[in-house]
DNA sequence: TGGGTCACGGTTTTT
DNA sequence: CCGTGACCCA
């Protein structure tokens, strides 16, 4: 089992007691390393049952799952191996009534989020609000502490709205991805004993990506650890390129800090890319200021010199990757085997349009999901009322869909009601005689609501009754199919509804014991990578290239402001470690390729060449000096001893910068590697 | 209530 | 450019 291994990989993969930080480099056999290392341990004897493992999305865990397991013949009981959110959501199913909840909760996505949020404050634009909250719950601040952390009008309001959002999400029995950690951590601190029975459960915990693992997920593998030492993670400091999400490269930097006698191993070989591809991309990571260090050591041949594509619009550009693609294919290239990446997911417009006119097959990864249309979404809602009544969320989402003569005016009317009488307004529909109802909403509405209240208990019924019918019940119940029949793209939507259906009787099919609600939990945490599929060629963000490899790569879009993104919270260091994941998904052939104009947002505007192509050498060029990590006006930082502040003034000061900073009312001035940012 | 028109602003990235 | 939301009228 470790003869395939080279010295380090084989020494990672025996250790066995005590804290572990592999540093592992792109293309350095990480996962295979760790599936090994997982396959070792169960082969020495200890119980499988007893190692955990978090990965980030999905398709990492199953691929991992898959390649352990071809490892070592049986498995009576099974290591889990889980993504971090459902490791969270498995665990509140089984502990959340420890915090006063029902455990028939209803994951909210992005998108929920910022429709709740709108409803709680309607100037800020919600996508800030969503990452505000999003900030506070990651870096564990309860609403007492939000309120506190800055006498500024604008803090307050959003420590507000924070504590607003949180009531609604708790009234209606809603988790949003966050909570599924946050939540999962406030059980294990306030019941200590909890914590070490759940840390014995879990003897060896093993951690992929730790780079992009946040304060809350730091804190909550803390807690798993209050018996044990067996924490072995594994992660490339230069390839972090979440932080946007919270996740914070200090984890993985201070690694060795926060867990005593930790040993390090570095997996510096690199078995993916040619000379040239590693020589350029570590050029381009050697900018960067905050990292570790180190270097990938190319185990293959020189390779091909990278190639540079100049075009005066993104059409000229298409037309020259369609025609590199198209004669790939023709000298027998597997098309899986080639991939475009964008910094910005706006770029794979011009692709898909230059794409279809060159008929080549691609698949685009990302973007638009399936479970976020809007038709599937009203499903998904009409799914989570009959799961959970008092799910006012969906409930308004669809009372409405198709129409029945019900509108906003109606819909306040009850929803008020239903607030004065402390329950959902399902339960108000049920509770109230017809007269009652009549008397808030007249009584057409009140028939309608009524009726409706009706269909949605008899599929209740049906689905503890039979639940292989209930899909053709609900057709019959409310002709959802047929509302989009006269609709401009009506033909699209059904077909997106038909293949829905498909899947929840796939799945009842599949899962004789599970119900509608697991098949709910189920998608709501799939990931653009578990859509990838084989058999054409693959375009997609960085982002969504995180481990994948492609013998024929091209990225496009190389261009400042495109790539990198500059200027308001932007973060140089974060694009340039972007830029070395995307030269390092490449195999054999990469190319680069920049315009001089693009179209986008309604505009063409003009562009100059990013700088990482001067910066991994590959165009000449006066050198731009890299800016070490800024600090700006409103930034949360974290001082040692005063705690958590933000910052009211930054002034730079050589390298460093002079930061004014409000510690709960008490300002400061401070410099700035006294800080962290958070 | 529902359908229509019009102005506005925004996406960088996603479990 | 495109999707969303505000506003207006039948």
């Amino acid at each position: 089992m470790l003869s395939t291994l080279n010295e380090a990989q084989q020494i990672a993969a025996k250790h066995i007691d005590g804290p572990l930080l592999i540093l592992a480099g792109a293309g350095s056999g990480k996962t295979k390393t760790i599936t090994t290392r997982l396959a070792y341990l169960i082969s020495i004897g200890i119980d499988p049952s007893s190692i955990l493992t978090l990965t980030f999305t999905n398709k990492a865990a199953t691929e991992m799952r898959n390649r352990a397991f071809a490892l070592i013949s049986d498995i009576s009981s099974p290591p889990l191996l889980a993504t971090f959110h459902k490791f969270g959501l498995l665990f509140l199913k089984l502990n959340i009534d420890k915090l006063g909840r029902k455990n028939n909760f209803v994951i909210i996505d992005t998108d929920d989020k910022k429709k709740i949020l709108k409803t709680i404050d309607k100037e800020i634009t919600t996508s800030i609000l969503a990452s505000e909250i999003s900030k506070f719950k990651n870096s564990l601040m309860s609403i007492e502490d939000a309120k506190q952390s800055s006498p500024d009008q604008y803090y307050t309001r959003l420590a507000d709205i924070y504590e607003k959002y949180q009531n609604y999400l708790e009234e209606n029995n809603l988790v949003d991805f966050d909570d599924l950690l946050l939540l999962t951590y406030h059980i294990l601190d306030k019941f200590p004993e909890l914590a070490k029975q759940t840390s014995q459960r879990y003897q060896y915990i093993m951690v992929d990506e730790y780079q992009d693992t946040n304060e809350l997920q730091y804190k909550l593998l803390q807690k798993l650890c209050t018996t044990h030492k067996n924490l072995c993670v594994v992660g490339d400091d230069d390839q972090s390129i979440y932080g946007w999400r919270g996740a914070t490269i200090k984890n993985i930097l201070n690694f060795e800090n926060n867990f005593e006698n930790t040993k390090v191993i570095k997996l510096e070989n690199n078995y993916r890319s040619t000379n040239k591809i590693l020589q350029h991309a570590n050029l381009l990571i050697e900018h960067n200021r905050d990292r570790i260090g180190k270097k990938l050591i190319g185990t293959r041949s020189e390779g091909n010199p990278i190639r540079l594509y100049e075009s005066s619009d993104e059409n000229e550009e298409t037309r020259k990757i369609a025609d590199d693609i198209k004669t790939l294919i023709s000298q027998g290239v597997n098309p899986s085997q080639i991939a475009i990446l964008f910094r910005v997911n706006a770029l794979s417009r011009a692709l898909e349009e230059g794409f279809n006119k060159a008929r080549i097959n691609y698949k685009l990864i990302g973007g638009m999901k399936f479970y976020e249309r809007a038709e599937i979404k009203d499903l998904i809602a009409y799914f989570r009322v009959i799961t959970n009544k008092n799910d006012n969320f969906s409930f308004k989402r669809i009372i409405n869909k198709p129409k029945r003569g019900i509108g906003n005016a109606t819909i306040q009317k009850v929803e008020l009601e239903a607030h004065k009488e402390k329950t959902s307004i399902f339960s108000l529909i049920e509770l109230y005689t017809p007269e009652q109802l009549a008397s808030i909403v007249g009584k057409k509405n009140a028939r309608t609501l009524k009726v409706f209240m009706a269909s949605i208990n008899d599929l209740q019924d049906t689905l503890q009754e039979a639940k292989m019918r209930f899909i053709d019940m609900f057709e019959e119940t409310f002709d959802f199919k047929q509302s989009f029949e006269k609709a401009i793209d009506g033909a699209d939507r059904i077909a997106n509804i038909d293949e829905f259906y498909g899947y929840v009787r796939d799945f009842f099919m599949q899962n004789i014991d599970l119900n509608l609600e697991d098949f709910l939990n189920e998608i709501s945490l799939e990931s653009a990578q578990d859509e990838i599929e084989g058999g054409s060629v693959s375009m997609m963000s960085i982002h969504a290239s995180k481990g994948l490899e492609y013998e024929h790569l091209f990225v496009i879009g190389l261009e400042e402001g495109f790539f990198p993104i500059v200027g308001d919270g932007s973060d140089l260091e974060e694009e340039r470690r972007l830029g070395y994941v995307a030269f390092t998904r490449a195999k054999d052939q990469l190319t680069l390729s920049f315009v001089h104009s693009r179209f986008y947002k309604g505009r063409r505007t003009q562009l100059v060449k990013s700088q990482f192509l001067t910066e991994s050498g590959l165009v000449k060029g006066s050198l731009s000096i890299s800016k070490s990590t800024a600090f700006k006006k409103d930034d949360m930082v974290k001082h040692k001893i005063f705690g958590t502040g933000r910052v009211i003034s930054a002034t730079k000061a050589g390298k460093e910068f002079k930061l004014k900073i409000n510690f709960n009312g008490t300002k400061r001035d401070i410099l700035s590697n006294f800080v962290e940012k958070i």
